[in-house]
RNA sequence: GGGGGUGUAGUUCAGUUGGUUAGAACGCCAGCCUGUCACGCUGGAGGUCGCGAGUUCGAGUCUCGUCACUCCCGCCA
């Protein structure tokens, strides 16, 4: 028996052929008599029909079919009824009228069913993937991945990029996520780490002549999980040779461009909108804002600091800032909602959230009283504030201050209904600082990576002022997930060994660690830079779902375990005697 | 490391102030049913109430601990 048609394939046009399917049970419904069964493949579904007057032995075997069983039928398509055509059905309009049954494969009662819509828990799923992955969701969901991988290599490849591997077996460095080790048998003792991402060895490939890379490929990082966080994820990963920002920009938007052609038939625009950090930070408080809704953040810093507002004004003369958002037409927000958003703002550190309403009859508010008129009116004019709206502030170091009101500002959005699911809105985010203050280890740190490009203009103050160096990175934003990011690196050994005199590391550590870039960045370096995309991240975006583990086929739980495979496990005393590896007892006997 | 949520039949859930034999729907099994496509009808099976302690005459219910899943903070160059 040897398959000729998909489900989907057969229609009217065939009808009186004969044909052969297979796939699995959709349902079967026995009217004790005539048997309907609904196959299932990969295409779609197909209703087979078993009649005992057209077939009494077949007919007979069909009672043994069950859901999830897997069947190949033999034969012929017919045309239903016109009473009995299922306009819900691709192929309503036929049916199969069986000649020849093959059990191919019985099958278990399956623990859900297996169709969209269901409800689930994800960890019920999770142990059985396999059969959750049958659901047209996720067929389509895997499908799109696919389009996806094969819009982008085809762009890539039409702009002579090449696409090479690079090791997953590597040494670990640090700085960045905590590595995946892998210990070495031969050299005992030492161990391989897993990428984080193919970044050195990307330019290593620019330093070899490539001139244009790019690479689908798994990174790995041992950092905590969230929704959109697993411990191996797939970057888009690319770099070109003799460019600047605008190149790799050009190149970023006609790939992403290429991808939602393919894979949803949608046009979008580039050039996409640009955003410098600091803007970013001020209107909207994050790096990575939402543009699909307004509702920008306002610094009313200057108006509050000589008020009789103490909470406001010391917050201010401290250093600190007071910011507003304006959540218009909110004025019917109940106590108990304001309530909900001061715990809201709390996740980030604030330590309050002041609000006003706007009434007809004046401002109800609880710190109204503290301001002038002529206060009240400046603050009015500089939130834009209107008869009915709702203004929330916070007051703090602004690292606070515009976490806390960035995330409401998200919140907000979604509670009012701001947002439209069906628009895709990008924006690049640029000049991001290059260094960042670890308070903990009391030293610069990179904000993107330590082989970032500083801008030129800034980098006469490497030394005197670091904080106030802005880097030539870049990241690509879609409805307020990060979903790409890059930089123009460093290609001059001088420039990239001030970088790590900079972040503090001495000449012995930093040739220790980094020699080997060292030196290939002495051996004729062309000026390069690149990007990477989170290729999870964007399928979900592009297939509407709430969580990156909706477009991994194998995902991992938060505890970073499989609940198919119950990886990790324990490793056996000779694997880890062969590694020379001793682990430390567990403190589960402790009295 | 921290905060929140969830955990009762195969699945989704209900379960009163702590009180007799823990229910429903779907699924499953059997019988009946020749045009269904959410097939229908009749009957049936199915439970370590996540796990472990404690309080109590008595715990699905209260307390403590613990485990798993999940959302978030920290973390993620």
């Amino acid at each position: 028996m040897r398959r000729t048609h998909n489900c989907t394939d057969l229609g009217t046009a065939l009808v009186g052929e004969e044909v052969t399917l297979m796939g699995w049970v959709q349902t079967r419904r026995d009217h004790g008599g005539v048997i309907f069964v609904d196959l299932r493949d990969r295409s779609g579904i197909a209703q087979v029909v078993f009649s005992p007057e057209e077939n009494t032995e077949v007919h007979d075997k069909a009672h043994a079919v069950r859901s999830e069983f897997v069947l190949g039928i033999r034969g012929t398509v017919a045309a239903r009824p016109d009473d009995m055509i299922n306009d819900k059905m691709i192929t309503g309009a036929i049916e199969i009228s069986v000649n020849e049954l093959r059990i191919l494969n019985r099958a278990t009662t399956p623990p859900f069913l297996v169709e969209d819509d269901i409800e689930v828990g994800e960890n019920i799923r999770l142990k059985n993937r396999h059969i959750d992955l049958r659901r047209p969701k996720y067929q389509k969901t895997m499908l799109n991945r696919h389009k996806t991988a094969q819009a982008i290599r085809s762009f890539l490849n039409d702009q002579a990029f090449i696409d090479i591997e690079t090791p997953f077996l590597t040494k670990s460095t640090p700085e960045g996520a905590r590595d995946y080790l892998v210990p070495s048998r031969v050299n005992q003792g030492q161990f391989f780490a897993l990428p984080q991402s193919p970044q050195l060895f990307k330019q290593l490939l620019m330093i070899g002549g490539f001139e244009r890379y790019y690479q689908i490929v798994k990174c790995f990082r041992d950092e905590d999980l969230r929704a959109d966080r697993q411990p191996e994820f797939t970057q888009i990963d690319m770099e070109m040779s003799f460019v600047g920002e605008e190149d790799i920009m050009g190149i970023a938007e006609g790939m992403v461009a290429n991808v939602f052609k393919e894979v949803l038939g949608k046009d979008i625009a580039p050039p996409f909108e640009r955003l410098l950090y600091s803007d970013a930070m001020d209107r909207y408080g994050l790096d990575k804002p939402d543009l699909r809704f307004d509702m920008q953040l306002k610094d009313v810093s200057t108006i509050v600091e000589t008020s009789g507002f103490k909470v406001f004004a010391d917050v201010v003369k401290k250093g600190g800032m007071v910011k507003a958002v304006n959540a218009k037409g909110c004025m019917d927000f109940s106590r108990k909602d304001i309530d909900g958003f001061t715990k809201f703002v709390a996740i980030y550190r604030a330590k309050g959230l002041a609000w006003i309403k706007v009434r007809e009859e004046g401002w109800q508010s609880p710190i109204a009283k503290f301001f002038t008129d002529d206060e009240k009116k400046a603050l009015s004019e500089r939130i834009g504030m209107e008869v009915g709206d709702l203004i929330f502030f916070v007051a703090d170091q602004p690292k606070v201050v515009n976490e806390a009101l960035g995330n409401l500002r998200n919140h907000l959005a979604e509670k009012m209904d701001l947002i439209n699911k069906d628009e895709f809105r990008f924006v690049w985010v640029t000049h991001f600082p290059l260094f960042e203050y670890d308070e903990t280890a009391k030293r610069y740190q990179s904000l993107h990576h330590p082989f970032t490009a500083p801008l030129e203009e800034d980098y006469q103050y490497i030394e005197t002022d670091p904080l106030k160096l802005r880097s030539r990175a870049y990241d690509l934003v879609l409805n307020g997930c990060e979903i790409g990011g890059g930089s123009i690196r460093i290609h001059q050994r001088a420039v990239q060994e001030r970088m790590f005199k900079a972040l503090g590391m001495d000449r012995e550590e930093y040739e220790e660690k980094f020699g080997f870039l060292l030196n290939a960045l002495e051996s004729g370096a062309p000026p390069h830079g690149g990007i990477a995309f989170g290729l999870d991240r964007l399928v979900m975006i592009l297939c509407g779902m709430p969580s990156i583990r909706d477009v991994i086929a194998f995902p991992k739980t938060q505890k970073a375990s499989c609940m198919l495979t119950d990886a990790p496990s324990m490793a056996t005393t000779a694997q880890l005697d062969e590694l020379a590896i001793r682990v430390k007892k567990i403190e589960s006997d402790v009295e």
